[in-house]
DNA sequence: TATTGTTATACTCTATAACTATA
DNA sequence: TATAGTTATAGAGTATAACAATA
């Protein structure tokens, strides 16, 4: 199989079909995460990585970096950063925590509750729009399902580079 | 509906298992992405950016910035940035069209497609690895339905604030 | 006047490595 | 010694606005 005007070789058709579909998927979220980016710094002055650190503290009233970076696809330093600004905006406290003086707890204030309440309808109206008018309900669950499972099956196995530092006791080598 | 911890007030069941997907959806491309970029970088040091540009490139022999910028996400600033840096590498050349001299041509070098031809089997080993190994045959070809579906429904409609100058005549308002 | 592209600039974000403190 | 987190710093990338040149 070739694409017009170079020679790819290798590239045999279950792999183009392969490269379609990918190609796809990361434009289109690319776009999708574009719009959605304006539409929570229009209303809520916060970011989407923002975002997602609201939503999961809303979600547990209390995480230490380490549970929060789980979550994250970012380094230690970059989420440090970004509960610099939440804090900052007063979105969240951090304080430490009395079981081991190491970590650090986040917990969202009501300021950061207002904030998710007040950028939550526009969130999901923009992604309605964009995304869920072109999907029917059952593409939508089966979306859902294909990539919660892609989701997992790239956090099990292969190494992230997110976590440079692992996580899990029992586990030495670098 | 409420989400453990905080009433989400509005957020009703469909809604909810919309935000699932959503962030199911971000997650698993964040992640995605992200090993990708390594796999670009360590083999061909081209950022992801930069591949899709060649990518883009391969097929068609000679684009126009504008056309160029139609397929990406960028502002045209940060198209020029990325072109000059191509171009600095040696993987694209630019030259101007002769029957427009405002529009600047790119095409991709022997080197360039050297580049995407040292990279582009890694990069479908990751993805195969980290995408279409969670998935059937039948969901991939599902998941490039549907992803085609939202990208050409958000490319369509609203504002792309991509293009904050419209490419298309016979539009005159900002 | 509208369009194509570049430049200058400022800013956001991310990662690496060094560092502190606690377990 | 290993782990949690912060800081310092440097670099990549992006966007805005002003600009030059052509249509």
């Amino acid at each position: 199989m070739s694409i017009k005007g170079i020679d790819l070789g290798d590239v045999q058709p279950p792999e183009l079909r392969q490269l379609q579909a990918y190609f796809a998927l990361t434009e289109a979220v690319a776009l999708l995460n574009h719009q959605v980016e304006q539409q929570l710094r229009a209303q809520g002055e916060i970011s989407a990585v923002q975002f997602e650190l609201l939503m999961a503290l809303v979600k547990t009233e209390s995480l230490s970096m380490t549970q929060l970076a789980d979550g994250v696809v970012y380094s230690r330093s970059g989420l440090t950063y970004q509960a610099g600004l939440l804090e900052k905006a007063g979105l969240v406290t951090r304080r430490s925590n009395p079981e081991d003086e190491r970590a650090t707890l986040l917990a969202i204030t009501d300021k950061g509750r207002e904030t998710v309440a007040k950028v939550l309808p526009g969130h999901i109206e923009v992604t309605r729009r964009l995304l869920y008018e072109a999907v029917s309900d059952e593409d939508l669950d089966r979306l859902r399902d294909i990539m919660t499972r892609v989701r997992d099956n790239i956090r099990t196995e292969p190494p992230r580079s997110a976590a440079p530092r692992k996580r899990r006791p029992g586990r030495t080598n670098p």
